[in-house]
DNA sequence: CGTAGATACTTTGATGTCCAAGTAGTTGGA
DNA sequence: TCCAACTACTTGGACATCAAAGTATCTACG
């Protein structure tokens, strides 16, 4: 289904041709999405034979990464980004699969933890490998594209309360 | 809500700690997602006031850039790598906000076209000019580091079927 | 001709995300 | 001590996307 021209550079000439104004930006943002869909797919794919998507993978190396293995709703979503009713959701289908469990939190008890169990380690370790297997989805991103992309868009995520 | 660090290194560092491999990929996938969100979050605030959001804006967008302002549904599919049932649903919610209608096409009775009605010509300018009053959601991104993200991300998704 | 297979689109169902509202637990000031 | 405001999470509803099945139409070949 692939088109014989760039989409993109398609679409800049149109977007110049009615003085829409903007060009460069939109191209880029483009390109992102493009990017971005390209990299979903292959991420997802990947990850499917082990009951995993990109958020629960992404929960689950949080978890591995942390010295007891639990962290609070609250914590996951702040640290994905995601809205604190997608961390319920996402937790849901991996207490399913056993990956992990909610414990309550011993002081405070409005918080849920979630925590990680064995099979989610290994999970987590799989997901991780396969990933790997496929250049994070980026194959066909060349090595000094690859620094110069996360430079760039370092300096926007920043500069848009990604982080300090 | 901002993190005081930059959670993209936080999870470089733990990703090579537990020898993971792959960090510069990971990298670079997590600082294409993190930037989609971004953009993507500010872009559709834009279009929001206007009906729109950025899937309905991209219909808008193509079937103005056409000569007699109409596509078979399908084309519009393959133009913006959706899935068909996507491209329904879309068209579904601009037919009743009056900006398109479907016609048959003359010669093939399968072929359904989406024809851009005046309402969303106007809509398809607004969108443009909201979009360039925010920079395309790019607010942020050095113009220098424009071009560098979509020509890294050219080769990218060329070499991933996007265009030939 | 007639029909099998291809094509174009729609429908249905499963997922995932967000927002807004609801519930439960905590905290700080009168 | 009490209660109003705040915090943490869950629930329900709206939307968007995709996959697969269903419907209508077209085309090619015997």
């Amino acid at each position: 289904m692939a088109l014989d021209f760039d989409p993109i550079e398609e679409a800049a000439r149109n977007w110049a041709t009615r003085g829409w104004g903007g060009t460069d930006v939109m191209r880029a943002a483009t390109a992102i999405t493009r990017a971005h869909q390209i990299l979903h797919g292959r991420i997802d794919a990947a990850l499917a034979p082990l009951d995993l998507n990109f958020s629960r993978f992404e929960v689950l190396a949080l978890l591995s990464f942390t010295r007891a293995g639990e962290l609070p709703m609250g914590k996951i979503g702040d640290r994905l980004q995601v809205h604190a009713a997608s961390v319920t959701n996402t937790i849901q289908r991996l207490e399913a699969l056993g990956f992990v469990d909610r414990i309550r939190h011993e002081d405070d008890g409005r918080t849920v933890l979630a925590r990680l169990l064995p099979a989610g380690r290994t999970a987590a370790q799989s997901g991780a490998e396969a990933l790997a297997s496929i250049d994070y989805g980026l194959d066909g991103l060349e090595p000094e594209d690859r620094d110069r992309v996360t430079e760039a868009l370092a300096g926007f995520r920043a500069a848009n309360g990604d982080f300090a």
